[in-house]
DNA sequence: ATGCAGGCGCGCA
DNA sequence: TGCGCGCCTGCA
């Protein structure tokens, strides 16, 4: 397939690591030149900082360029919501510095769905490590720049996956969740398109936590990587940690309550609790 | 070696 | 409704 170009100029609001190591997605690598490159709807990309500006290259049958600007978010001003976010407090305002080039990716809701449900009590080597061998083995070919790679499968594709070989990929405990999410999804107990029309993010919410696999902190990070819903705080170890230290001050960080804090949260971040938690999230993981 | 990693589902009060 | 616990697996 041709390689397709895409070129925006250089900006503070859009940093490599910032982007592809703030946790919210899996199939992105760091190349040798410092680029990354990634499997992302079917498309290979490639995204490299040339002095004033980012190229986006790739392998695509898509619109390339309306296909960059939404993956990325382009269109979204993150220069304004930062500036708000660290009108709030110190704390954001350190965060967001640090963080300055984070964009939240609009990834595909399916492979979003499956890939967090195999992030649970879990670490990024093996999750990306899970994810690659599933694509290898249930995605599509995908040949671009004399290097192969694949796509990440359809439900319908892992459908053809039986429990023993999805345990094959590795995937623990997580094998029969997999197995009756994608089930779910397939019959449509679980409307993947009728679930991208719901408006109201509860609403989203409650839908996806009907999933085998899905509980409180995955639903939160689908809405959020994949729906962008900004609204959502997903809490895990490290974001309670990071919520005790700055405003909760408990001596015993377990004891700390998760709806204490969603509260803070959503008091003190006013709608935009999902932005928030990723540059705290990020600046504490980081340092 | 034993603990642990970006939780979830289950059983039990 | 709210807890505590066990869980595949690979890696330090």
């Amino acid at each position: 397939m041709s390689n397709q170009i895409y070129e925006i100029e250089n900006q503070e609001s859009f940093e490599l690591e910032d982007i592809f190591e703030c946790g919210q997605c899996f199939r992105w690598d760091k190349q040798p030149n410092g680029s990354y490159t990634g499997v992302a709807k079917n498309s290979v990309i490639n995204v490299k900082k040339d002095g004033n500006k980012i190229v986006f290259s790739g392998s695509s049958k898509a619109d390339f360029k309306k296909l960059i600007r939404d993956y990325f978010d382009l269109d979204r001003n993150y220069d304004e919501l930062k500036e708000k976010l660290s009108k709030i407090d110190e704390n954001l305002e350190i965060a967001t510095k640090f963080g300055k080039g984070i964009r939240i990716l609009n990834q595909d809701l399916w492979e979003t769905i499956i890939s967090f449900i195999i992030s649970a009590n879990n670490n990024i080597p093996r999750i990306k490590k899970i994810i690659e061998k599933m694509s290898q083995n249930y995605g599509e070919k995908i040949e671009w720049n004399g290097n192969i790679y694949y796509s990440f499968p359809t439900p319908e594709a892992l459908e053809k996956a039986s429990l023993e070989d999805l345990r094959g990929l590795g995937l623990g405990f997580r094998d029969i969740r997999i197995y009756n999410t994608t089930r779910k999804i397939l019959s449509k107990e679980f409307d993947i398109d009728s679930f991208k029309k719901i408006e109201n993010t509860d609403e989203m919410r409650e839908k996806l936590l009907s999933l085998d696999g899905v509980g409180p902190k995955v639903a939160d990070c689908i809405l959020l990587f994949s729906m962008k819903r900004f609204d959502v705080f997903p809490i895990d170890v490290w974001v309670r940690r990071v919520m005790n230290e700055l405003y909760i001050h408990n001596e015993n960080e377990e004891k700390v309550n998760k709806k204490e804090i969603e509260k803070i949260a959503k008091e003190k971040f006013l709608g935009y609790q999902g932005l928030a938690q990723q540059y705290l999230f990020y600046h504490r993981r980081s340092s």
